[in-house]
DNA sequence: CCAAAAGCAACCATTGCTGTTACATTCGAC
DNA sequence: GTCGAATGTAACAGCAATGGTTGCTTTTGG
C-alpha cells in the first residue's frame, strides 16, 4: 500500500488553523481547510474529526461553525498529530501464524516485536520534537 | 492497508537460514523456509529474491538449489532487511498538490520532508543496530 | 423557522499485499 | 544428453485500506 497521508493532511490542516488564527480567524469550515488542502471537505471533517477525539481541534456545528484550534499551536506535536490518526504499526508481524514446530517459528515473534517497537518508538521521539507551530514558522521562513 | 509484513518474513527466513547452516545445511528450498514461515513457497521465493539482489542471500538454481546467506548472519541488520524490502516511505505527503494560492500550501511541502526524514532516520538507526545472529540468539535463549 | 455547516453512512475506484496456479528456465546428477 | 528438482516469474483472485464523492441527518446561531 502507499502510506498514508492523513498525518500530512493533518498537518496542513492544523497550520492554517494556526495561521488563520494569528490573521485574526479562529474558526475555519471543511470548505475552507480543504481549498488549501487541496481535497475533499469530507477528507476533511473525517480527518479533524479524529484530531478532534484526541483533543487537539474543536468543532462547532450549526450555522457559522466549524474547526479552531484545541490548544496553542506550540502545544501540538507531529507525534500527537500520528497517535490521533495513525494508530497501525509501522512493520507488521506474520499475517498467519508461524510454524510452531520450528525454533524460528516458535520464537520469533517477541523478539520482532520487540525490535519494532524500539524503531517505533525512535520514530515517535522524533516526532515529538516538532510543533504545529514549528512547521508553521519554517513555512514562514 | 496493515503495514506490509515482508521485514518479517525476510529476517524470518534468515534466521531460520542461518539456524539450518549451524545444524549443517547451509542450503534450504523455498519450501522448507515456506514451511516455517508458514506461507507459499512463491512469497518466500519473492521475497528471497529482494534480499539476494540485495546481496544478502545467495540463490542456485537446478537440481538440488536452494538459498544460503549471503554473508555471516552478524553481518546482516535488520536495516539491511528493511531497505532490501521495503522502499516505500513511513509517511506519505499530499496525493493531490495542496493549493499553491496558500502560504501554508506552497510552503508545507519541504518542511514535512524534512520531518519525516529525520523521523524516518531514527527509525532506520535503532534497525540497524540488530543483526540476524542477533534476533537469533534472542529466539534461542 | 431557516440556512449553514458538521457528522455520518453508503458507495466507487484505485492500490497494494498475500496467496495461488501455471509455466519457463536453469543446472546438477546420472 | 536427458531427467528431475528447484528457482524465476507472470497472471490472476481475494481482501483490505485509502481517497474521493454523493446524499442525507443533525445541530445551532440568527
Amino acid at each position: 500500500m502507499a502510506a498514508n497521508s492523513r498525518v500530512t493532511i493533518a498537518a496542513h490542516a492544523l497550520a492554517w488553523l494556526e495561521l488563520a488564527r494569528r490573521r485574526g480567524r479562529a474558526v475555519l469550515t471543511s470548505e475552507e481547510v480543504a481549498a488549501s488542502v487541496n481535497t475533499n471537505p469530507v477528507i476533511v471533517r473525517r480527518s479533524l474529526g479524529d484530531l478532534q477525539r484526541a483533543g487537539l481541534v474543536t468543532a462547532r456545528r450549526g450555522n457559522g461553525a466549524g474547526f479552531a484550534l484545541g490548544r496553542p499551536a506550540a502545544e501540538i506535536t507531529l507525534l500527537d498529530v500520528w497517535l490521533a490518526v495513525s494508530p497501525e504499526p509501522l512493520l507488521a508481524l506474520h499475517h498467519s501464524e508461524p510454524n510452531l514446530e520450528c525454533p524460528v517459528g516458535r520464537g520469533i515473534r517477541p523478539v520482532l516485536t520487540d525490535v519494532y517497537d524500539e524503531a517505533t518508538g525512535a520514530f515517535r521521539a522524533t516526532l515529538a520534537r516538532t510543533t504545529v507551530n514549528d512547521v508553521l514558522e519554517r513555512i514562514l521562513t
